[in-house]
RNA sequence: GCACCCGUAGCUCAUUUGGAUAGAGUGCUUGGCUUCGAACCAAGAGGUAGCAGGUUCAAAUCCUGCCGGGUGCACCA
């Protein structure tokens, strides 16, 4: 609608004020702040005005008589005005309700989504952890971010492949497995009963405990390293052990959150890579060699500026004695990446904090000449504060991620059966849910209000983790918009049934009301019905934008106003007790149509819509 | 010191990329369950958009300068 509206207006304003008028000025189509100044409003009289040094009203004026010659030919509009230089369209309810309806009716799931035009092999790296600690609640906003913008990818048509970096070496991961050989006496997590990854993570707090009595710890930390390098057999053996527990921990702990890879990266397996690369670029003269004998890039001055002696800023990409560096490591893997994917982008989902690391990264391989250098993106989000600083694994002071979901879920198993539990008016016996479909639902629940508390704000913002509003159910949250989806789908049930029992008849004869071509849209168009219809209009294209921006949030904040939309409407529109079938059928194909939106939107942010809760 | 991010209602955040009277949630004050699910709806109070200038028909949004908070600044990852 907003593209034969936008073709109108384009047509309308060069013949009023000539194509040359129209052709250089751009202006937008967009929904009017208020209901009532109507569903459509351009401000293309404001920026014609401006070109042509004229009163926006006057061309304002014009404009709408204008188009009411050509309301004629447009059999989709009611009404055309203009307001405070705005020109304001209302639709026929006819035209536009059934435009959007049978829109989502036929695209069902896949509605949302869109095909590029030019569809591109992106590979979006995320989560990323470290082999010493379980997952905690920084790991969850990267996954949840990640999920959501990978399916936002995905929904415009990308081929998309998620891969993550598992930091499994270097001197932390030693500190787990020499706190863990000095103290832990054969315990395993079998014999102690804990949850792997929790079980090795305890080895490290332990390890930076007693590291503050007797800092002789680090230095054979940094010794138990060079063994591990130099592939010392019992060395290793203890570092796979380790590793692998923690990776079976984290197993879990992904497939609850809905977290996985097409192929995870090691950095024991890649770690060296990256050294013949440096080597080239030596050769070509992208690097060179500085005094300490490091073979070193200089950054370009445009970006990055100069140093406080006015040289250009440099980072070492190889240390003097040959040994790699996290630079390194990523220049090699980036490369083997593209090379082995075909890629035509490279997506990095890693926090703010590493900023620099991207751009100098991205810089260097700019400099080393490769095409798709220039469609990499580092997807930064901000810090996860807790109420009293800044999360600290050594310390000890995180949010675990397990013990964050098996809280929630607790939360929601208990609100599920109070609420089921509160007579209503309504038999209490009937309300009984069967133990497995309540653990069904909170953990449904629970994780609905985890991620959209985490997806609710764009990436760039820090958040203050309040534990009070993230385990809250109402309000601007997760299961507010599954609430929504469930009551939905409760009315579509009822329906359903009395459909069947023929309690509703299809006035026009036997069969279904809800048929398609028994669907009256002109009944349609109240306030609340116009609301809604903006939002589930506008969903495809919030997804896109979201795509374009890297930005979920926007997903987020749509699926909520949606759900609003809906609430609204609910209340105000009765359904199943509609004056006659032909409205009710058409009130139906309303909720039916709001819920599929609702769940297509939970589902790119990775939550899911449950039938009842 | 330099660079980047953030600053909007008591609190947590939006604001369709420069548009209309700056909106939600939460908290507070009210009203609404014998009618499709009250995890809901409706109403009220709550604002110098950090401060000061500038650009223009129009600025929370763009520019400049300050203030406050955060992050980063090769040879850790």
């Amino acid at each position: 609608m907003k593209q034969a509206l936008t073709e109108l207006i384009y047509r309308v304003v060069a013949e009023e004020f000539g194509e040359d008028v129209i052709k250089d000025v751009s202006f937008t189509v967009s929904y009017p702040p208020k209901p009532d100044m109507g569903d459509y409003s351009t401000n293309v009289a404001m920026v014609v005005a401006q070109k042509l040094k004229l009163n926006p009203k006057d061309v304002a004026g014009r404009l709408v008589e204008s188009l009411k010659v050509h309301q004629v030919e447009s059999e989709s509009l009611e009404r055309v005005e203009a307001l405070g230089g705005f020109v304001n369209f209302t639709l026929k309810s006819e035209i536009w309700f059934k435009e959007v309806l049978e829109a989502v009716s036929s695209e069902q799931s896949a509605f949302g989504t869109s095909q590029s035009s030019s569809p591109e092999k992106i590979m979006v790296e995320y989560l990323s952890p470290n082999t010493n600690k379980p997952l905690h609640l920084g790991h969850l906003r990267n996954g949840v971010t990640g999920v959501a913008t990978i399916n936002a990818l995905a929904a415009q048509g990308h081929a998309v492949t998620k891969v993550g970096i598992i930091n499994d070496r270097g001197v932390h991961i030693c500190k787990a497995m020499l706190a863990y050989s000095r103290w832990g006496d054969g315990s395993t997590p079998e014999s102690t009963g804990k949850k792997p990854d929790h079980f090795v993570g305890d080895w490290y707090v332990r390890f930076a405990q007693e590291a503050v009595k007797d800092p002789t710890l680090e230095t054979e930390a940094q010794e138990m390293l060079q063994k591990w390098e130099a592939g010392d057999d019992q060395t290793r053996e203890l570092w796979q052990t380790l590793r692998q527990w923690v990776l079976d921990g984290w197993i879990e702990t992904e497939a609850t959150l809905g977290f996985s890879y097409d192929k995870p990266y090691y950095e024991s397996d890649v770690y060296l890579g990256g050294k013949d690369l440096v080597n080239q670029g030596l050769s070509k003269g992208v690097f060179r060699k500085n005094g300490k004998g490091n073979v070193v890039f200089d950054l370009p001055e445009l970006e990055f500026g100069k140093d406080e002696e006015g040289n250009a800023r440099l980072i070492t990409v190889l240390r003097s004695d040959g040994t790699s560096l996290y630079t390194t490591q990523d220049l090699g893997l980036a490369v083997t990446r593209a090379e082995e994917y075909h890629l035509d982008r490279l997506i990095y989902i890693v926090g703010s904090e590493q900023r620099f690391h991207f751009q100098s990264l991205f810089a260097i391989l700019k400099a080393l000449g490769y095409a798709w250098a220039n469609k990499l993106y580092h997807l930064w989000y901000g810090m996860v504060y807790l109420p009293d600083g800044k999360m600290k694994s050594r310390e000890g002071t995180v949010v675990d991620a397990d013990d964050l979901v098996t809280q929630m879920i607790d939360l929601a198993r208990q609100e599920i059966i109070d609420r089921a539990n509160r007579t209503n008016g309504k038999d209490v016996a009937n309300n009984r849910i069967e133990e497995v479909e309540i653990e069904r639902r909170a953990k449904i629940i629970a994780l609905g209000a985890i991620k959209f508390y985490l997806l609710k704000q764009k990436p760039t913002v820090d958040i203050h983790f309040d534990p009070k509003e993230s385990i809250s159910f109402e309000g601007h949250t997760g299961p507010y918009c599954q609430y929504a989806y469930a009551r939905a789908k409760s009315i579509e049930r009822s329906a359903e049934s009395r459909i069947k029992n023929q309690v509703v008849r299809d006035p026009e004869g036997s069969g279904d009301p809800r048929r398609e071509s028994r669907i009256k849209y002109e009944l349609l168009g109240d306030t609340e019905e116009r609301i809604l219809l903006q939002k589930l209009e506008s969903f495809p294209e919030v997804v896109s934008r979201a795509a374009e921006e890297y930005n979920p949030a926007l997903i987020a904040t749509h699926v909520f106003e949606t759900a609003q939309a809906f609430n609204s409407f609910y209340t105000s529109h009765p359904v199943l007790q509609a004056e006659t079938t032909e409205l009710m059928s058409a009130r139906l194909r309303m909720v039916d149509v709001s819920a599929q939106v609702i769940k297509n939107g939970l589902a790119l942010l990775g939550i899911e819509a449950p039938e009842e809760m």
